[in-house]
DNA sequence: TGTTAATTGTAGCTCTGGCTACAATTTTGT
DNA sequence: ACAAAATTGTAGCCAGAGCTACAATTAACA
C-alpha cells in the first residue's frame, strides 16, 4: 500500500507525457527506419506505426518544431542532432528494458511488447538498477 | 481498414490504451478514496489529479458508459461490481511493481513515480515474473 | 516524353482530455 | 429559514491524435 499519491504530481507528469512518449516512438522509429533503408519517408512512418499518413504528417510537423527532426515539402524526414540524442539515447533505454525483461526470465514475445510500453516510464534510477541485475545475472550464468 | 494493422499491432494496442490508462487510475483512485473517507466525490478526484472538476465530471461520465462507476446527479461517485473488480486487480498490480522496483534496489520515492507510470504496461506473464522474484528475494534474505 | 503510380500535402471531420466561465443544486452556518 | 459557501453540471473553447477524401508533387516506366 504505501505512501503513494504524493498528492497530483505524478499525475501531471503522466499526463503530459504522453506528448512526449509520441516524439521518442517517433524518433526511435525514425532512427531505425533510416538506418535501414537509407532514408525515413512518411510512408515508412505511417506503415511502422499503423496509422495514416496524414497524422504522421501533422505529428513531424509539431516535432519540427520541437527540433527534433527536418524535412521539407516532399522530402524524407530527417533527425537533428537533438533528435539524433533522443533516438539514441531512447534505442539504449529500450534495450536494456527488454534485456532486463529477458534477464527475469519473461519470454522474448512479452518482453518486446511490454518494454515498448514501459521503457517511456523508467527513471534513469531504475534503469541503473536494470542495468545493474542483467550484469549480475550474466556474471552468475 | 488497411492492410497495414499487422506488425504495427503493438503500436495501436499503445495508442488505445491511453484511455483504459486512465479508467484504471479513475477506479483506483475511486476505491482509494472512498475506502479513505467513506464516498468519493468529484472535487476530491479533481485534487487527487490535479485537474478541474469538469474534466472529472466528463471522464466519470465515460466511465460510466463503459459500467465501472455509478453516479447520479449531485451525488458522490460509486465503483460498480466491475469497476471495483478492476480497481483491486489495479491496486494488486500497482503494489507488485511498487515491492518488484524496491526488490531490485530502486529507492521508495524513485519507485513510487516509476510504479505509477509503469503499471499501465506490465502484462500478466511479465507480473508474474515481478512476483516470483520478489518471492526468491524474501526467502533468501 | 508523357502517362501512371506513389508519395506528400490540405481540408475538414471525430473523439478525448484539458480549460474558464457561468448556472444549478446541495450543504453549511447563523 | 435563508444567505453564503461548496459542490456539481453545462456551454463552449483549445490542442492532440486519429480518420477519409481529394489535390499536388515527385518517381517510374512504357
Amino acid at each position: 500500500m504505501s505512501d503513494h499519491a504524493k498528492q497530483s504530481l505524478p499525475h501531471l507528469r503522466t499526463r503530459h507525457d504522453h506528448s512526449t512518449e509520441l516524439a521518442e516512438d517517433y524518433v526511435e522509429a525514425i532512427a531505425e527506419i533510416a538506418a535501414a533503408r537509407g532514408s525515413c519517408r512518411v510512408v515508412d512512418l505511417a506503415k511502422h506505426f499503423g496509422v495514416s499518413h496524414v497524422t504522421v504528417n501533422r505529428t513531424i510537423g509539431r516535432l519540427q518544431n520541437e527540433g527534433l527532426v527536418t524535412t521539407e515539402p516532399y522530402k524524407p524526414v530527417s533527425l537533428t542532432r537533438k533528435g539524433l540524442r533522443l533516438a539514441v539515447q531512447c534505442r539504449k533505454r529500450h534495450e536494456i528494458v527488454y534485456q532486463f525483461l529477458l534477464a527475469i526470465g519473461v519470454d522474448p514475445q512479452t518482453a518486446a511488447i511490454d518494454a515498448e510500453g514501459i521503457e517511456h516510464h523508467v527513471s534513469p534510477a531504475t534503469l541503473q538498477c536494470f542495468v545493474n541485475w542483467v550484469k549480475t545475472k550474466d556474471s552468475i550464468s
